[in-house]
DNA sequence: TTCCAAACCTGACACTTATCATTCTTTCGT
DNA sequence: ACGAAAGAATGATAAGTGTCAGGTTTGGAA
């Protein structure tokens, strides 16, 4: 099914920077705790695949058969709801491995994964990462370490979720994607969402989202310049999302 | 602090079945896992506990030196919010282990765990834990395995809270409860939560839960004495959560 | 460029939920 | 068994949010 849409990165001759052992986004996830020879086998199943904005890398109740280290790009975890709507439950950007949790626990996954802009991942079968971690303590620990982290971050997410208002989940998402995406060369948030993903992220209705943001815009909290968003007075924000 | 609400168990001509090997409740988490030699130093380094129903076991943002493992009773985790409400996270009960996290990420707690029901809980220290996760592959897989489970159950959670009316969310709580504590003698639900416990767990008001308690009540979908209920009209409920 | 579809925006309105105030009931300690 | 304190219940009202029904703007394909 995702056949044509791969390229195999494991042929001779392949130039260096594209072997795991050299990749520096592998600093930032448990993969920096394989052994040489594991990454060496790592590098050589892995399949490297541009994933376009929009597409889907899979889907909910899928059975992944692998994981997906993010080189490049930013993809978002989403849950379809019983009224049809996604709820986008993480975004996972360079460096970050999506459809780990569904390969430890054997089961297919329980979230979709869509990329938000042009994506560059590699996709590394579940044996390797099975077998590594029937044999690697440390690098068993260190993918253990990463989970406790989303799951403390799923916890935070649940009690805001549930205890803030729209408007200060809405504040407390741009202050985010400030600090997590950054900004472009003009000063305007680097990640681009747009309307209903934002409301995705924050768990309201579309129209509900675009009147804070207007609302926000007319207070001069942000700038708006298309679907690109600035940040003009961070301070406020922040006051808001304390309930201020 | 806690001294004086301790016994220790691990003294000589201790009886047979409160040693760890022994332990029925191990075979329902990670500890199944671990190798005889581990098992007989936790045995000999836990500290077993009676918690009273109200009491506090650690508190948010609290350093703890080890996990407790449930062997009876039931246990509220939950986060204090900016408005004061504590939102619960998740209840664990017998066979559960708690603490998990924050001895694996080595951070202080995220959480608070209050007793819900009187309790019995084993303490047992860090260095134990943490020494297994460094050594036993086996070990480390399973308490990976369980966090992934747990991770799952908070991406549920997420969208429950953000996706469903507080109607919904309080049917399902009750359906929650009596699959996963099941029923007492005369068919009350054996989990027994206040009103504001239950509303913590949806995430609102206590007076909005007590309303549509009672609404559920005058429905016939439930039965109350008390501060005990029973499901009578299950089917409702479930099209309930359904939407319908 | 032109056109079309998607995204964005706004208003009106209904429904959901929180808050405050008050009363009734249960539970628990002495 | 009694009284105090905690918990449960209910009404009135206000605030928050979703839905529907239009509009306008934007961006990309032909």
């Amino acid at each position: 099914m995702q056949n044509g849409y791969f390229y195999v990165t494991n042929t001779a001759g392949m130039e260096e920077n594209n072997r795991c052992e050299n990749c520096i986004i592998r600093k930032f996830n448990a993969l920096r705790a394989m052994t040489k020879e594991e990454l060496k086998v790592v590098s050589d199943s892995k399949i490297t695949r541009k994933v376009k904005k929009g597409e889907q890398i899979f889907e909910e109740g899928e059975k992944l058969n692998g994981v997906y280290c993010v080189r490049n790009g930013v993809s978002k975890l989403s849950k379809l709801s019983a009224n049809g709507k996604d709820q986008i439950v993480k975004l996972a950007t360079k460096g970050e491995v999506i459809g780990q949790r569904s390969v430890v626990a054997e089961e297919s996954s329980n979230l979709s994964a869509t990329a938000v802009s042009d994506m560059e991942v590699c996709f590394v079968p579940g044996e390797v990462i099975v077998n590594a971690l029937h044999k690697n303590p440390e690098f068993t620990y260190e993918v253990l370490r990463h989970m406790a982290h989303d799951l403390k971050e799923a916890d935070d997410v649940i009690v805001n979720m549930s205890q803030k208002t729209v408007k200060q989940r809405i504040a407390e998402a741009l202050l985010y994607m400030k600090a997590n995406f950054g900004l472009d060369a003009e000063g305007y948030l680097a990640l681009v969402l747009s309307r209903e993903d934002i409301a995705n992220v924050v768990g309201t209705a579309t129209e509900s989202c675009i009147r804070i943001l207007s609302e926000f815009r007319k207070k001069g909290y942000i700038k708006t310049s298309g679907k690109r968003m600035a940040i003009s007075d961070e301070r406020k924000l922040k006051d808001l999302v304390d309930g201020f």
